[in-house]
DNA sequence: TTTGGTGTATTATGTATATAGTACACTAAT
DNA sequence: ATTAGTGTACTATATACATAATACACCAAA
């Protein structure tokens, strides 16, 4: 995994952790790797690691059981919201950037059209 | 102008530069403002804009005669292939955001259309 | 030549990120 | 009870970002 040194590496990481939750490479219920393990695999600090779990809990994408490790939501309904979330934040991303830089709807569908 | 607190302040100003530059908001070889006016506009530090031009004059999308002022570049073929970088930019995103996310390139043209 | 408006440089301070290292708390399995 | 593997907490250090304040260098116009 590449990181964009532009922005923290913890909200990279979370977002691929989610996004790899919404495709199904992480299922629900699933145990995640622990802290020291991923931080291994990462090679990122285990403190940095922590600080991802956390605000994934917070946000109820995982749970945690102390002493035993932290687990991909069990609630179906928290991932399919999860998945519309971020791709409705990529369709404005790409909307906007492309109607600030003066493409109209239509020129944006054929711009898109034309790279594809 | 509002900040996202999880980017620089002084890229989310280049950005926006960027794109006023690309839409003719400011036209080649128009003056900017001065490292003190923009600072008081945007209510950040001079040090903030300074780094701003000095990034902007590096990508040869501004030119700086001391004494004077920071003026936008006067080549237009500078502006037009800026255009096609950050229009092609958000184009990837998208696109590599949506197959991320489990979208074909066929729904992924569909999806837009519904949100549109 | 002086003045005012430019960009530029420097030092200091505070905050957020990330790392490093250590220690503690909890749980399951032995 | 002990052990190994969990999450968690804490202190320290380094770096980037942003602000604050000050000073300097350059240029055009009065």
């Amino acid at each position: 995994m590449e990181f964009n040194n532009n922005i923290p590496i913890y909200l990279q990481i979370i977002d691929n952790i989610k996004q790899d939750i919404v495709v199904g490479k992480l299922k629900a219920g699933q145990k995640m790797p622990s802290v020291r393990e991923l931080a291994g695999i990462l090679k990122v600090n285990p403190n940095t690691i922590q600080r991802v779990y956390q605000e994934l809990d917070r946000e109820k994408i995982t749970f945690t059981k102390r002493g035993m490790g932290t687990y991909v939501t069990e609630e179906e309904k928290t991932i399919s919201s999860l998945k519309e979330e971020i791709s409705k934040k990529i369709i404005l991303d790409f909307v906007e950037g492309m109607n600030k830089l003066g493409f109209s709807n239509k020129e944006l569908i054929s711009t898109l059209k034309e790279y594809l």
